[in-house]
DNA sequence: AGCTCATGGCGAG
DNA sequence: TCGCCCTGAGCTG
């Protein structure tokens, strides 16, 4: 489920849920149980999201940080909550409706400062309106290390995640394996640009989608497919498949503990 | 029932 | 670079 993209829907899923509001929290499973007695009946103020990292704000000066890694779910329904099973982490219910917060690596209460010193560390998000992307190049730039590990690295760019980097160096035509600073500065200005396009659009739709118009199975006269992560791609989790484009065999690699996927004729070292 | 894999990230060595 | 944490789906028997 997550790279940025569904962390920033979820900001607003729960904005439009729960703010201004007062809700019953529970952590069933158990290891949220203290903080959650602290928070019951909060009012909840407002939601903020860097990167991958989801805010949820109670009264003036409590956070609720959440990290949903790799496995972690989200789960809306109405207000006529089942019983929660035993995973579920964090449940706010209030009279028109719960959400059940399964599986995250983090589901921590924090301080103002804590929630600024993770803004801190994280770099600038494509989603987010204070963003610099020069930040981000300048880093980039001086780094022998590939542009695959760079757009992964949330300390260089914020929320991009495994398929978004596949895709959005294939609409670029750039080898994954390319040192950083042999990126141009025009070719940062693109990617950053287009990654701000299709996250935005990312979180409209809350699925992501990278093939152009004039590639979609349609207009190419191909069958349709969509990735079980429920968008429409170029090369992710298409290795040995033929490139849309050129035809030529989609290759995958391990990249950091990730699998790379990428189109060696139609992108350059 | 058990294995593998997944859109993440951390700390140890 | 590896092992580990969090969970669930989709296989394999």
């Amino acid at each position: 489920m997550p790279e940025g993209h569904t962390i920033h829907r979820l900001a607003q899923d729960y904005a439009a849920a729960f703010r201004g509001t007062s809700p019953r929290v529970t952590s069933p499973q158990g290891k949220f149980s203290d903080a959650a007695a602290l928070l019951d009946g909060a009012e909840l103020t407002r939601t903020d999201a860097h990167g991958k990292h989801l805010f949820l704000g109670f009264r003036d000066t409590d956070w609720v940080h959440i990290h949903l890694g790799l496995f972690g779910k989200v789960a809306f329904g109405p207000a006529s909550a089942p019983p929660p099973t035993d995973t579920v982490r964090l449940r706010l219910a209030n009279t028109a409706a719960h959400v059940d917060l399964r599986g995250p690596t983090t589901c921590a209460l924090i301080t103002g400062s804590e929630k600024q010193a993770v803004h801190d560390r994280l770099g600038p998000d494509p989603l987010r309106a204070d963003a610099d992307p020069r930040e981000a190049y300048r880093r980039i730039s001086r780094s022998r290390t590939s542009i695959a590990a760079l757009l992964m690295d949330q300390k260089v760019v914020a929320g991009v995640g495994n398929v978004y980097r596949a895709e959005v160096l294939f609409r670029h035509g750039i080898d994954p394996y390319r040192a950083g600073r042999d990126i141009t500065p025009a070719q940062w200005d693109a990617i950053w640009a287009d990654l701000v396009a299709l996250m935005r659009e990312g979180v409209r739709t809350n699925r992501i989608d990278t093939v152009r118009p004039e590639h979609t199975p349609e207009a190419m006269g191909r069958p349709p497919r969509v990735d079980d992560h429920g968008g429409e791609v170029y090369v992710y989790r298409r290795a040995n498949q033929p490139c849309h484009l050129c035809g030529g065999e989609i290759r995958t690699a391990g990249l950091a503990a990730r699998n790379l996927f990428w189109c060696p004729g139609c992108q350059t070292p």
